[in-house]
DNA sequence: AAGCCGGGGAT
DNA sequence: ATCCCAGGCTT
């Protein structure tokens, strides 16, 4: 692919911004250190996620889990706790997996090369030069959603940015501006938070812009086409019915199989488990929830349980206040709230 | 290359 | 209601 045609120099761009992020930047929790433990989970946390959301979660987490040995020898279920209500649950799994590699095979010390941060699972191009910049301050380029959109920007690129494929001369644009000596990690840095506050998706601050000069989209008049992403994929809607089943004043919950949403967290069934002889059925409402593309309009079926097997090794009968100890899907914890609420 | 995976905040 | 978000992995 050829190179996006831009005649601006590295020095026009890289020395406003850097200034800019001296004197705008965000204090984040995350930029207190060096250290790439922490730099890493709140990487792995920001992923599709925004940075208002990560914050408390980050503190939290690293409050229960401060290194990495620590995050190595917890075990999965109180690493899926301590995500819970932060969404992509696989982060978490893979997290943990990657903390416990780490233990296992790099007696405990941090990869340092983005081929040894590219081989931990959930560690892709951008986590693992992210990390390689910001806590090695190797002049690795970045590009995820707040740089795509600046660079594109800049060099007034409209083409329509769908694929991998696409953005890879945006790859090579920030390859040409990350600082190559020292500063790097500073100056990815300051092109999230410039892509996050200055030149944002809608309404970005141009006349506040110190780039502005060398903005080919804005000087086009075209800052608004650009980036040009493809459209949303539409919503499906789905109907499902949760089932609370109550035996003696415990209910039942089962854990989320591989394959199935929110693998490994906990939830009340869909369907009856074979064995089970119900009575006193009443409903309790409903409750809409979005997943992903799906748009889930959620029954909820109350039976009391006269009969019960034993339960599997992925279900538990539990006290309604054991609930909040486990780690469960957004749903299943809206529902867990209703019950306590009722009278 | 396309589909899959969450959840909430902003507009 | 719709868009957006410090993406990575699987098929």
């Amino acid at each position: 692919m050829p190179p996006l045609p831009w005649p601006e120099p590295q020095a026009a761009v890289v020395r406003p911004l850097v200034a800019w992020y001296r004197r705008a930047g965000r204090d984040l929790p995350w930029r207190r250190s060096r250290d790439p433990y922490p730099i890493w989970i709140s990487e792995v946390m920001l992923q599709q996620t925004q940075v208002e959301r990560v914050k408390d979660f980050f503190r939290r987490f690293l409050e229960r889990f401060p290194t990495v040995a620590d995050l190595a020898a917890a075990d999965e279920a109180a690493v899926l706790q301590a995500w819970e209500g932060l969404g992509y649950y696989r982060r978490a799994r893979q997290l943990h997996a990657a903390a416990r590699q780490i233990v296992a095979d790099c007696d405990g010390v941090f990869p340092q090369t983005i081929s040894g941060l590219r081989a931990l699972p959930g560690v892709g191009r951008y986590t693992a030069a992210a990390i390689a910049s910001i806590a090695f301050d190797q002049p690795e380029p970045i590009i995820e959603a707040n740089s795509r959109r600046v660079l594109a920007r800049l060099a007034g690129d409209d083409r329509l940015l769908q694929g991998p494929q696409a953005d890879e001369p945006l790859w090579q644009l920030a390859a040409e501006l990350v600082p190559k000596r020292q500063g790097a990690g500073r100056f990815n840095q300051a092109l999230m938070d410039f892509g996050a506050i200055i030149c944002t998706p809608e309404n970005p601050r141009c006349t506040a812009c110190p780039l502005v000069a060398a903005c080919q989209a804005h000087q086009q008049d075209r800052v608004a086409e650009i980036p040009n992403l493809p459209a949303a994929r539409s919503i499906r809607q789905l109907q499902e019915t949760v089932l609370v089943l109550r035996h003696r004043g415990r209910l039942l919950v089962q854990r989320r199989q591989a394959g199935e949403w929110w693998e490994g967290l906990w939830d009340f069934p869909r369907v009856l488990p074979a064995g089970v002889v119900t009575s006193g059925r009443r409903r309790l409402g409903e409750v809409t929830y979005t997943v992903t593309h799906h748009k889930v309009t959620c029954r909820i079926v109350s039976l009391t349980v006269d009969e019960r097997p034993r339960p599997g090794r992925q279900e538990r009968w539990v006290r309604p206040t054991e609930l909040t100890e486990l780690a469960m899907t957004a749903p299943g914890r809206r529902i867990a709230v209703m019950i306590a609420s009722l009278p």
